[in-house]
DNA sequence: TTTT
DNA sequence: TTTT
C-alpha cells in the first residue's frame, strides 16, 4: 500500500546502463550506506544496496553518476525472484528509484553540471526519448509487439535476468515502474 | 549515511519471535505491499518484504501482530550475507524496523488494544527488560566474550542464520540496531 | 533538493474541496497525528497538519475521506506566504500530498470501496479531466472556461488565499505540483 | 501515528543555538529546499523550512553547520501555537530533527571534519550531559537548577517563544522530542 | 528575511 | 511460500 525508501550513500562502482529488448534504458548501481552505529567488533559497517533506475532517469544516472559519488535516492523496495539453473528460486531485492540527487558536483567529470553542486534527476513523467523508448511490450528484433516475442535464449535460461552476459536484459516490461 | 524506509502492508503470516543465544528477542514477519501500478499481464502485484524487529519492539509485535493485519513499518534496509553450504555467498535484504504501527485493531484478538484502532510500538529507547537482554556479545553458556563462543553446530553450519531450525539464531549482537 | 513527508493520522473534519478560478480541484484537510511521546504535563499530544491535494487526487479525497478516518499521506512540505490586511507577511506551511491511502474502509460511507479495506489514490500522472483542468495560469482574462467565472476581488484582497470565503481560491496555477 | 520528514537543502544562515531556562540546548536553522518543478512565471522556487534540533544534536549542528551548506535532515513535523500580543493564535510549523547529515565538508571551516565529506549527527540516545539537562519541566517556580535562573517575564509575554529577544526561550521541556 |  |  505504501513503499517509500530514501537513501544517501556512495556508489561502489560506476553505474551500468543496459537496454531491455524493447529498447528501454535501465541503469543499475550499488549504494554503500554507512550504518548509524558502529559494530562492536568493528566489523560490517555499511549496507550495500542495489538501485535500479529506468528510462530517462537511467540515462541521466549513467551520464552523471560515478563511483564514489555521494548520492541521494528516493524510490521503493522491489523484490523480484527467478529460478536459477539448479531449479532454486532466488530472491533479489532492489530499490527502484524515481528520484536521484547528485550531491557532489562532478568537477572532474566529463559530463557538465552547472547547477551549483546539486543535480536534479526526477523520474516522474520522463518518457524515454531514445529509439524504441516507449514501446509498451517486450520483444527482440523483428517481430515486435508480442510480450515475449521471438526472444529465444538457447542455454542458461535460468539466470538472474540482470546478470550482464552481453545480451539485453531478460525482463518483462510489465516490471517497469510507471 | 541515511537509510529510511516506510512501508504499509499486510502480514503474510503470523510473526515469529525467537531469542538470540544472549537472550535478545527478535521477531520476523513479511509484509505484502501492493504495488502502485497494475502489471500489464496481471502477474506479480505485491512485494513481499521481510521485516525484523528487536528487543521490546519484537515482543510487542509478536504479541499484537497477526497474519493479514494492515501494518505500518518504519526502519532501514539492511543487507547481510552468509556463505551457504555450497560455499556461495547469499545476500539477504531485510527492513530493520524501529517503529511499527498496528493499523487494524485486533478485534478478534486475545491481546487487548483500546487505543482507538491504531497501536503504537516505537523502538527508541526500549531496552530488553527480559533475562539476558542487554548482553553486548554473543555466546551461550561458559566461554563468553568470543563472537561465536562455544557454539558448535555439528552439521549444516553454512545456512541462513535466521532459518528456523529450533536452535537460537546465529547472529552477533553486533548487528543489533541501537 | 529533496523534500519528502509521510504521515499517518486521522482527519479532524471532512475534507473541503474547492476549485481554482481556472477550474482545478483542490482539497484540503487536516491530519491529527499523535506524537510518539507523552508530554510530561499531559498537554498537547498531537500535531494538526494541514494537507492539500490537487486535481484528480483532490476529487478522490473529497469523495472518500471523512472526519476521523485513519489516513496515510505522502508528499512534500510547502511553505507559502501572503501579506495580510495589516501588511504583515503570514507564512503557511502545508503538506502537498501526491499519494493518499485510505486505511479505513468507509463501511458506513456512501461512496463504495471494495478494495478490501485500503484504498489507493496516487497522484502521479493524474491530469485534470474535468472542464478547464489543465489551464496553466491563474484566471486572468474574461470568463475563459473557468468553472467559477467572474472572479473579481473588491476589498480584503490581503488574506489567506485558502480561507474559505465562498469565492474561488486565490492561488496561482504556478503553485500546482506536477 | 506516524510522522516522518526527510529534507535535503541548504542553510539560509548560520544556525542559532540557545538554551532553555533549564539549560537544554536548542538550535534552529532554515533549510532552503529547491522545488522539483519550475514555476511557470518563474516565481518562488524553493521552500524555506525551519528546523529545530535539541540537546547534543543541537550542539553538533551549531558547531558544524554554516550558511549555504548542503544538509540532510530527518525528523518530524511539529505544529506549535501561541497567542500573540493581539490575542490572536499563531501557528508555527517546524521540523524537529533527530538526524542531521552534513553533506558538505567544511573545508574552509574552523571545526574539523575528517570523515570524508559526510558527517554524522544522530539524535537517538543523546541525553543532555550538561547541567540541568534532563529537567522535565519549564523553569516556573523558584530557582531550581535552571541555567539562567530568574526568568521573570514582565510585559510582551504574548510572543513567539522562539523569537530571539535575548532571554532564554520560553518553551516547556514537555515539548522535547525523546 | 532567505540557500547554491 | 505469501496479504486483503
Amino acid at each position: 500500500m505504501l513503499n517509500r525508501v530514501i537513501l544517501i550513500g556512495r556508489l561502489t562502482r560506476d553505474p551500468e546502463m543496459r537496454y531491455t529488448p524493447a529498447g528501454v534504458a535501465v541503469t543499475q548501481f550499488t549504494l554503500a550506506v554507512d550504518r548509524p552505529f558502529t559494530s562492536g567488533g568493528g566489523e560490517r559497517e555499511a549496507d550495500f544496496i542495489p538501485v535500479v533506475t529506468w528510462r530517462q532517469l537511467a540515462e541521466t544516472c549513467a551520464n552523471y553518476l560515478r563511483k564514489g559519488r555521494l548520492t541521494a535516492v528516493e524510490g521503493r523496495i522491489q523484490v523480484r525472484n527467478y529460478e536459477n539453473n539448479e531449479g532454486k528460486r532466488v530472491y533479489v531485492t532492489e530499490v527502484i528509484a524515481d528520484n536521484v540527487r547528485f550531491l557532489e558536483s562532478g568537477r572532474d567529470n566529463a559530463a557538465r553540471e552547472d547547477n551549483g553542486g546539486g543535480g536534479y534527476a526526477g523520474g516522474s513523467g520522463n518518457g524515454g526519448s531514445f529509439g524504441g523508448g516507449n514501446a509498451p511490450s517486450y520483444g527482440g528484433g523483428g517481430s515486435q509487439g508480442s510480450r515475449s516475442g521471438n526472444y529465444s535464449p538457447t542455454r542458461n535460461d535460468n539466470r538472474d535476468p540482470f546478470s550482464d552476459d552481453g545480451r539485453p536484459i531478460d525482463i518483462s516490461e510489465d516490471d517497469l515502474p510507471f
